[in-house]
DNA sequence: TGCCCCAATATTGTCGACAATAATACGCGT
DNA sequence: ACGCGTATTATTGTCGACAATATTGGGGCA
C-alpha cells in the first residue's frame, strides 16, 4: 500500500524514473557513481529493459552521463556547475516572476503568502539555522514559475533544471541559506507580483538568485575542509 | 560508405536518435502524427529495443510527448508555443550574448564575422528572399551561445531547445524572416561583442529576438490561408 | 623489472518472443 | 435501428537470452 493508489496504471520504466531521480538527487546513488544496469536490475527487482528506458531519461533530464560501450554515470554537479545553474535561473526565473505578475490570480497569491507564512513558523521553530526547503508545490520558486503561464518555461525549470537544483540542495543543506533573509526576500517579490509590478519582481528574483549565486561562487574559492 | 566515418563505433539507438530528431525537425514524420513502434521498426530495420531507447531520448529533448499505454505522438508546436520559446531565447541567448562579450576570443569573433559575410553573400544571391538560415555551427546564433562559456546553457540551447527552433524554421521557411535586417542586426550584436559590452550585446539580442518574437506573435492573430 | 600484448571476464547493446493493456469491431438485446 | 457489452485484434510494455564491445588480469618478451 506504498504506492500505486493512483488510479492509472503506471508503468515498470515510469516508476523507476521517479525512484532513481529521487535515489540520485538525495544521494541514494552517490554522485559521480557508476551505474551497472544488471547490480541496479535486481536492486530494483526489475528487467534489463524498462531499466535502460528510465536511465534514458534521466539522460534527459541531465542527472547521468552516457557514454557508448562504457556505461554510464551519475553527474558529478561540481560547485562552478552550480553557479552556472544558478545564473541560468536568473534569467529564467526573473523572467518567470515578471510573467507571473501578470497572471497570477488574486486567490493564488494569497494561498502564496499563506506558504510564506507556514515557512516563517518553519524557520522559527528551527531557530534559524534552515531555511527547510520543501519541495514541489510548497516550494517558493516552484510557484511562481508555475504561476508565469509560460508552458515552455515551467517544463523547462520544473522538469529538468529543478532536480539538478534540489540535487544542490540536498548536498549543501546546511551550508549557506541564511533562511531568514530568504524568506524576507520571498515576500518582498510577493508583494511586487501583488502590486503587478512585473519589472520589479523580476529585479528582485535576479537579486535574490543573483545572491545565492555569489555566496555559492565564494564557496568555490575556499576549499571546504 | 555514407556514414561510420568516425572512429567511435556508435550504437544504434544514438544513430536512430539523431536520424529520427531530422526526420521530425523537417517535417518528414509529420507534427502531430502517432508513431508506430512495429511501423517504425521495419521502417529503419531496426528492433524495436534501440527504437524504445532512442525514442525515450526524443521525449527528453520534447519533440514527442508519451502517454502511457498509448503511444507516442510528435509534439504539434502550434505558433502560441513558438511563442513562448522566443520569450525564453529572449532571456538566455540575452545573457549568452553578455557572456559572449567576455569569452569570445578574437580570433572567434573573426570568424563570426567572416561568417556573417558569407551570409551576406547568401542573401543577395537569393535577392533578399530569405536569410536561408543555416545550421549548427554555421548559424550566428549557435555561434553566440558557445561562445558563451556557460556549459549548462550550452547544453540547454544547442542541445533541446534548439531542435523546437529549427523545427519551426522548417515549417516557417518563407513568412517573415526579413533576412536584410536580420542580418544587420547579428552585426550589431557582434560588434558590441567585439567591443567587450556585454550589456549593449544583451539589450540588442534580446530586442532581436523580441522583434521576431511579435513578429510570429502577429501571425498568430490572423489565420494564414 | 617494466611494458606490451593477449586472453578471460564482465558489462553494455541488441534481438525476438511473451504478457498486459487499449482500441476496434462484431453481435445481441431492447 | 440504435446502444451497449463482449470478443477480437493490434499495440505497447516486459522479459530473458545472445552478440559485441570495453575492461582487467596474467604472462611473455625486451
Amino acid at each position: 500500500m506504498i504506492a500505486e493508489l493512483h488510479k492509472h496504471p503506471t508503468t515498470i520504466a515510469s516508476r523507476l524514473t521517479e525512484e532513481l531521480t529521487d535515489a540520485i538527487v538525495t544521494g541514494e546513488i552517490a554522485a559521480g557513481e557508476k551505474i551497472s544496469e544488471p547490480n541496479l536490475a535486481n536492486r530494483y527487482d526489475v528487467s534489463r529493459g524498462p531499466l535502460r528506458e528510465a536511465i534514458r531519461r534521466l539522460e534527459g533530464r541531465g542527472l547521468v552521463r552516457h557514454v557508448p560501450h562504457a556505461g554510464v554515470r551519475v553527474v558529478t554537479l561540481e560547485l562552478d556547475e552550480v553557479v552556472e545553474l544558478y545564473a541560468i535561473r536568473e534569467a529564467l526565473e526573473g523572467m518567470a516572476a515578471r510573467l507571473a505578475a501578470d497572471h497570477m490570480s488574486d486567490t493564488e497569491i494569497e494561498a502564496v503568502r499563506e506558504l510564506l507564512d507556514e515557512h516563517e513558523v518553519a524557520v522559527q521553530k528551527s531557530e534559524g539555522r534552515e531555511y527547510f526547503q520543501q519541495e514541489g508545490d510548497l516550494d517558493f520558486h516552484y510557484r511562481i514559475v508555475m504561476a508565469s503561464g509560460n508552458q515552455k518555461l515551467i517544463a523547462l525549470l520544473c522538469g529538468e533544471l529543478y532536480h539538478l537544483v534540489r540535487m544542490h540542495r540536498y548536498r549543501s543543506s546546511r551550508t549557506a541559506s541564511r533562511p531568514q533573509r530568504a524568506l524576507t526576500e520571498h515576500r518582498r517579490i510577493l508583494d511586487a507580483v501583488a502590486e503587478r509590478d512585473g519589472e520589479l519582481a523580476e529585479l528582485l528574483m535576479r537579486r535574490h538568485l543573483g545572491g545565492a549565486r555569489q555566496s555559492i561562487a565564494t564557496q568555490l574559492e575556499k576549499p571546504n575542509d
